[in-house]
RNA sequence: GGGGAGAUACUCAAGCGGUCAACGAGGACGGACUGUAACUCCGUUGGGCAACCUUCGCAGGUUCGAAUCCUGCUCUCCCCA
């Protein structure tokens, strides 16, 4: 399977800024490029997903992708899109961070088979940058690229004007060091193009330059839109935090729930971005789901898309069983009898738990009393009472409508109670 | 250095001796509606079942009674030098 790289990405809307050229350049050979990933953490989140889809479609295309880990270029800090100086990690977070990055990208890159020269490899720039030393950088490199050539990036200026703390002389390097790296895979593994999200377009530059003035040689260069969601809130992020590619991190049930949520301006952009989904496929799904958006066929579509990629099929179907279980108005405990206790505390991952003494509940307790002292869900006495006013109290996803005893009959799953305060207000109690 | 203004619940902002747990707006939360949405509508927003208790920068005082008056303290803002 081949196709017009390019192209492909120019109908999904991936585009930002491309180099003059690049396209005939992928057109006309198999091309080597590279993608880097920062190990800022030990895993990665959706917003990193982009780019590891940029990856398998420039495989899926016929060239070679590339994934580089940032194990030296992390230990400096990239200054892009950041208004003030960053913390430095540890070599030991660093470390597991990198394992933990290398592990994500595999599951989705693939490393080992295929025909060699479309083959995926993934590098860390740590490998070629350890032994490097400050005096032969400062002569091999350094004296390529002007101070003057390197402050007229803007991640530099801002930095320069605003008034803020200041740069440091380690992070307006980094541009060098990344600079640097396309250098180095351009002379070792002839790797000409360079990918990455529109805030990496001055650090991809430098690298392009470096390659003109010190190796003769020219190199290319495209960027991705950063993804945005219509509310102009920030992609990938919910009350709960990121949205991980790790299923410790994020449970499948939530990962799933992310991508359902989607606004309907969102999905038909995220159809494209974040699906294999072709052309006329993705067209029709929108078509489709305009002419009935309360289905939500789009984002339902979006959202297996995605988790079957990421997590898999059968982990997709679990999430779907209980999305549907927990979005019903009432759950009786047959049903809740198909989920066990890890599951369930999978999918309430994220939502805030205490853990009660398991005689309190068996000695049977008050409503009122249980809500507020003994778990903490709610504040006072005096909310419980407003909240039982109001209907928006229920437990195990059944509204309670009096004041009334716990007991043993609520306890679902052998220890676990769900507590609600109205659809959002989630609270587990886990019994001891 | 001199003169003036102000500090009220999550935020803004009324109140200027009793009827103030404190108007109003926003936010937040809940309910109805809906597509697990948006919009709209309605409700709740110190504690206590209640009597009542603790709150209006901090500490005192005057009064039967203070967020409201007086004194001191802390902080903020404005104007003149």
């Amino acid at each position: 399977m081949s196709y017009d790289f390019v192209n492909e990405l120019r109908w999904r809307g991936m585009i930002h800024d491309i180099m003059p050229d690049t396209e005939e350049l992928l057109n006309k050979e198999t091309v080597t490029g590279y993608i880097g990933f920062d190990p800022t953490a030990d895993s990665l989140h959706i917003g990193s997903l982009v780019q590891i889809i940029l990856l398998m479609h420039l495989q899926r295309s016929g060239h070679r992708p590339v994934a580089l880990v940032g194990g030296a270029t992390g230990m400096i800090g990239d200054p892009s899109g950041k208004s003030s100086e960053r913390n430095l990690l540890t070599q030991e977070i660093l470390d597991k961070n990198i394992k933990g990055v290398k592990n994500v990208i595999s599951r989705f890159v693939d490393f080992e088979s295929g025909d060699e020269s479309t083959r995926a490899v993934l590098v860390n720039n740590y490998d070629w940058m350890k032994e490097f030393s400050l005096i032969d950088f400062a002569r091999d490199i350094g004296k390529h690229i002007t101070v003057n050539y390197m402050m007229a990036k803007d991640s530099v200026k801002k930095r320069f004007t605003g008034e803020v703390d200041g740069m440091s002389f380690t992070e307006f390097t980094y541009q060098l060091f990344q600079g640097y790296d396309f250098l180095h895979l351009y002379e070792t593994m002839g790797c000409k193009l360079q990918i990455g999200g529109s805030d990496q377009w001055g650090n991809i530059t430098t690298g392009t330059e470096l390659i003109r003035r010190k190796a003769g040689g020219k190199a290319y260069a495209l960027t991705t839109p950063l993804v945005t969601k219509a509310d102009g809130t920030k992609f990938g992020k919910t009350e709960s935090g990121n949205i991980w590619l790790d299923a410790d991190k994020t449970s499948v049930y939530q990962f799933y729930q992310f991508w359902f949520n989607a606004t309907d301006a969102d999905a038909e952009n995220w159809i494209k971005i974040f699906t294999f989904l072709d052309k006329e496929t993705c067209e029709q799904l929108i078509e489709e789901h305009k002419q009935d958006a309360g289905r939500r066929s789009l984002q339902k579509r979006l959202a297996e898309e995605v988790t079957v990629m990421v997590h898999g099929k059968e982990a997709y179907e679990t999430a779907v069983e209980a999305s549907q279980i927990l979005f019903s108005k009432t759950v009786t405990p047959e049903q809740w009898n198909k989920f066990d206790k890890a599951t369930l505390l999978e999918i309430f991952e994220g939502v805030p738990q205490v853990e009660v003494d398991r005689k309190v509940v068996e000695n049977g307790i008050d409503l009122v009393q249980f809500f507020a002292e003994t778990t903490g869900f709610l504040k006072s006495n005096s909310e419980v009472r407003r909240a039982l006013k109001e209907n928006s109290l229920s437990i195990n996803k059944n509204k309670i409508t009096e004041e009334r005893s716990i007991n043993e009959d609520d306890i679902i799953a052998g220890d676990l109670m769900l507590l609600q305060r109205g659809k959002r207000n989630k609270f587990l109690v886990i019994l001891k």
